[in-house]
Order: C-alpha cells, then structure tokens, then sequence
RNA sequence: CGGGGCGUGGCGCAGCUUGGUCAGCGCGCCUGUUUUGGGAACAGGAGGUCGUGAGUUCGAAUCUCACCGCCCCGACCA
C-alpha cells in the first residue's frame, strides 16, 4: 500500500471517547471508528489486523478437521422458543419483525440453527464426530458495552459447534479444540491462560475460558502458583475455613438501631466481620431462599443458583425482604424465618458458634447465635466466591488473583440442544441417541483489542508480526528525490514479492510524522531511505518492538527482513 | 435501570456563572514560499443550523423544560 493512495487516518490527539490503552490506540492508528455505543466500524488497517488472526484461526481449525461454514445472522423465533432461549436470553438479544409480523432474533450465538441443521443431514454414528465452525458478527445488546471493541454489541466471533456419538469422543474433540486454541492465541502472540470456567446460561458440563491477563479485564480469575490451579472465580470452589473458636453462650437479642450493613455492625459491637452470618434473600425461580455466608464473604450467585438447580437468582426486593423477615432491609437473619424460605448456608457457617445475626426485626440482631441450636439450613454447600489468599482448592496454597479478558472459550454442552431438537442419530447399536455436543468460541474483534492490550508501548502499538496489518514501512527521507524514491519503489516490489507486505509512506510529509505514524501503527519493522546509507547503497532498519537499528545493504534487506521478521506461517500466499 | 460527566468545524478544547462585535483557540485540511533524519516556519484560505425541539426575551452557544446521543462508575452483599 502505498500511503497516498491509502486510507490509513491517524489521531494526534487521543479522542475524548476513549480510556483503555487498545481503545485510544485502535483509533489513534486508524484501525476502528465508533458508529454507535458499542458499534464499529474496521478500517483498512484494523480489517487487515483482523483477516490476520482470522487465517490464523481457520489454519488450526482446519488443521484439526474442522470444517468452515456460515450460518443465518437473521434467525427465525421458533427456534429460540424451542430452546427455551428466546425468553431466557431477555434483553440481550436483538430481535426484529419482518413485515408479516414474524419475529427473528439477531444471532447473539448458534447452538438452536446449527443443531436444527445439522439433525436433518447427520443421521449416522459414521458421520461422527463433526466440528462445524463459522466466522461472522455476533449481535448482544449488552447493557453496557465498554472498553471499545473490547465489549460491543456488535462483534466478530469465530464460533466452532462439535458433534460427537458419546461422552468419551467429545472428551477427545474437547482437548482437540482446547489444543488448537492455545496455538491460535500463541501464534497471536498472546500470553494466555485457561482457567476453569462455569458453565453458565448455556448450560453444559465442563468448560475452561482463554484469558489474557490484562489491567482492563472484565473477568476476575484467581490462580494458583504452586501448582496449575486457575479458574474463574465464579466457578472456583472455596475451601471453607474453620468458625473461629468460641464458647456457646445463651442466645441474645439486641438492640441496634440504624445498624444495617457489617462495617457498621462491625463497628458497633467491636466483633469481627467473621463471626457474623451474613443473609441474603434471593428469589429462585419467585421461591424465595435465604444465603447464608460469613460477614466478611460474598454470595457467589452462579453457584447458588447452581446448588438450587435453578437458571439464575435475583436478589429479593425491599417489599419482599419485609414481607418475609418483617424488617426492613439489613436486619434479615436465620433464625425463626418462615418455613417457606429455603435456606442455603455455605460451608463456612457450618456448626458456627457465637454468630451474629439479623433478628428479623427493625433495629435489632441476635448474638451467641449456634448452628442447630438455634437456626438450621435446609442445604449446605459451597456459595461463596473465591478472594486472593483463600487455599488453592488442588494444593492448598495461597491463591492470587487477577483480572482478565476473555478472548475464548471451549464448552462442553452434552446433549442440552440436541435433546431439545430431538436431534438424534443412529448409533452402532442400532439405538437412537442425541449428539453430544461442544461449542467453541473465540472473539476475533476482542482478540485484537487484546493484542494491542499486551503489545504497546507510550509510542503505539507494537504488533507481533503475525497479526500486523502490514509487515514493513519504507519511508523515504526525501519523497522527492527521484534517485530515493526510485530506491523505495524497487524495494517495495521486492518485498512484496517476497511476501514481505509493505507499506510505502510516499508522502510529502516530514520525516518526524512519518517516523511517528509508523511507530503509533506499529509495523514491527521500518526502513528508512536516506541521504547518509544510500551514499554508501545503503539503508536502514529500526526495528519497532526492540528498538534495535541496523544499516544493511540495499541488496540484502529483502532477505535480513525475512528472516528476522519470522513470520513463516503468516506470509501471504494465495 | 441508578449515579456522575459530556455534547461548540475532522480531532482536542475555551466561551455559558453575569444573555448583546463570541462564534473563538490549538491541531488537522487547502494554496504559496522557505524548509526537510523524530509531529517545521511564515503568509493567505476553506470549513460550524453551538446535539434536537419547544419556551423565556427586543435579542439565546449562554437562561428554562423536554427529548436524543456519547463516556465513566454502579446495579442492590443487607
């Protein structure tokens, strides 16, 4: 590309809509503009970033037999009401009428259309196993799309749907998957790392999430650094510590007034947040339950409802806590709740002794409060989250924590879609079975942003050649001198010929602006035509992500870049 | 949905409190001259219904109301 003729727009300035470093750089170097609050648009530049790592993605899925297609963005509502979703998915999704009235949802994802497909086609255990995958745009109308591209509403998936006879053949497309994509992230040039994840609203049984650790990051992962522990902290089991110790004592109710919330009951009685029962009201499914957890935890919402076996819970709202307990919000407690709460108490609480409670009162609480003694939980289990220094549930070290994004997942659904669809084949035996099936996804518009998250610098970005959207720069210092543009021309066939893919900045700029673009667009390599070199046939080579600079003769250059440049896999051969 | 901030040429902003040569500054853009190794200087120039709509007023970017859009934080942890 040479740059008069292109389109490569960049921002001195960083514009006032952006805070995260791969949002203001994405726009700064000319690779996205806004439309609308989590909708963009890809420049040249950006688009290129992303055909990159999507050949990056069809290179290993393809590697492992999977097998491209493209399925409808615009999906028929029958589908959806098939699976259930087209109530569950609420709000997120976008949904459009045609003008017969018919209702169509905008794919925020494709389990219910490749599964319906795929029934009519795939009849046979000798079809199986089958890994189908598309690359398209994904609509989620989030309820608050942030960070650029980052979190949109509009954004390009790579998403993988597997097709297996039984639990022990998805096992092994799990792993297939699981390995192709530590290679796509690695070939990205991402540090990534793959935590157990939970299942979610998809439902399934097993799942790990592809982090890339970064300050921005939506999700919060704790790992382990002794051993190879890490998950997302709303699927890590917590290992309950001991009640603290204390003497059983006759249980009391006091008052306290305008006490509500535990630092405030912390500071009124001068007891410490872990010998109180923290309780919270929920409702399940409108059933309403009551969690209990330390003072000092969290209610781990995904694993409640989870242990309740319901989709999700909410918590219950001021009218219904009152209705219930007979107080007013923050003094809701164990003891003596109605019988039609169902009460969940995590581990932790477990034969406490000498709680603190609510007293279902206004301005009253309950001391010297014993488990079985004076309150019981119809169901104990792991509800709380996870925090840095709780025990690695493996080894029992301390475990950190960390923010982090999402740029993939890999998913074992099991038979949820397949048995909704009645989706069925024929196995060996001569017995109709469901698919067991996997989905797998990976956010491409997301991954970028990630990239440029891990790889800039206070100049721009400094992509891995891999991803870049161009290989290399030519800049001549003076554009109009015929002798260094006749240079810069033939150099850039060259290159181009060699699959080395180049920009030629032939602008009649300065040098600085030059210098200053190339470093905000990242080319993981500059050459630089000048007076000095060229005397001697000469040019030079600055190298973005390491700053090194090295003079090399003009014949040599094409294959100095080569080989430095390493990037093998990624040269465009058609 | 709640809270906070913002909306003035392509980008970044000032002006608004105290209505009246305030429509302005920097960058970018166009023309010319001189320049040319890390965002040049000078001269000239193009470009804006001040988010939209009502209202108050002799007069509104500025005051009032409504609406729209954008960004950030939060979304109930008792």
């Amino acid at each position: 590309m040479r740059m008069r003729e292109g389109y490569a727009p960049t921002l001195r300035e960083v514009p006032a809509e952006a805070e995260v470093v791969s949002h203001q750089l994405s726009l700064r170097a000319g690779l996205i503009r806004r439309s609308a609050a989590g909708i963009y648009t890809y420049l040249p530049l950006g688009f290129r970033v992303l055909q990159k790592i999507k050949r990056i993605i069809r290179e290993e899925l393809d590697r492992v037999g999977c097998q491209e297609l493209m399925l409808p963005i615009v999906q028929p509502a029958e589908l959806w009401h098939q699976s259930g979703r087209w109530e569950a998915y609420g709000d997120e999704m976008f949904r459009v009428k045609d003008r017969h009235g018919r209702f169509f949802s905008l794919g925020p994802t494709h389990e219910e259309i490749i599964t319906h497909l795929v029934k009519a086609d795939v009849k046979s255990y000798r079809q199986l196993p089958l890994t189908l995958y598309q690359i398209q745009n994904k609509y989620r109308d989030e309820i608050r799309p942030r960070f650029g591209v980052i979190r949109g509403r509009e954004f390009i998936m790579k998403d993988a749907y597997s097709f297996d006879r039984d639990e022990a053949s998805l096992d092994v497309t799990y792993k297939k998957m699981y390995q192709a994509y530590e290679r796509i992230f690695a070939r990205c040039g991402l540090n990534t790392r793959a935590v157990e994840a939970d299942t979610g609203a998809i439902g399934g049984s097993s799942s790990h999430e592809f982090m890339v650790l970064a300050d921005v990051g939506e999700a919060v992962v704790v790992f382990c650094e002794a051993c190879d522990f890490a998950a997302n902290v709303e699927k890590a089991a917590a290992v309950p510590t001991p009640w603290p110790e204390s003497r059983s004592q006759e249980m009391r109710q006091i008052e306290t007034p305008g006490v509500r919330t535990i630092e405030e009951l912390t500071a009124f009685l001068s007891v410490e947040p872990q010998r109180m029962i923290k309780t919270l009201l929920y409702l399940a499914d409108d059933r309403p339950v009551a969690a209990l957890v330390r003072g000092d935890r969290d209610v781990n919402e995904v694993k409640l409802a989870r242990v309740l076996g319901v989709e999700e819970v909410r918590l219950a709202d001021e009218t219904t806590i009152e209705t219930l307990t007979g107080a007013p919000v923050g003094f809701a407690g164990p003891v003596g709740l109605p019988e039609n709460v169902h009460i969940v108490a995590d581990l932790e609480i477990e034969g406490a002794i000498d709680a603190v409670t609510g007293a279902n009162r206004a301005d009253a609480h309950f001391v010297h409060v014993d488990w079985e003694r004076d309150f019981r939980a119809h169901q104990v289990a792991d509800i709380r989250t996870v925090t840095a220094g709780d025990q690695c549930p493996k080894c029992g070290e301390q475990l950190r924590q960390a923010t982090g994004i999402e740029v993939g997942q890999v998913f074992k659904l099991g038979t949820k879609y397949s048995s909704v669809f009645e989706a069925h084949f024929l196995d060996e035996d001569g017995k109709e079975k469901p698919y067991v099936m996997g989905c797998y996804g990976i956010g491409v518009s997301r991954t970028m942003a990630a990239i440029i998250e891990q790889h800039h610098d206070e100049h721009g970005i400094c992509w891995p050649p891999s991803v870049a959207p161009y290989h290399a720069v030519i800049i001549p210092i003076r554009p109009q001198d015929e002798e260094h543009m006749r240079t810069a021309e033939q150099l850039y066939e060259q290159l181009w010929a060699s699959g080395i893919e180049t920009v030629l900045d032939d602008r009649e700029e300065r040098p600085g602006v030059k210098f200053n673009d190339a470093d905000l667009i990242g080319y993981p390599v500059r050459i630089t035509i000048g007076p000095k070199s060229l005397a001697e046939g000469c040019v030079e080579l600055k190298w973005r992500r390491t700053g090194e600079t090295e003079t090399i003769g003009i014949e040599d250059v094409v294959q100095h870049v080569l080989m430095k440049l390493d990037i093998g896999e990624s040269i465009s051969n058609p």
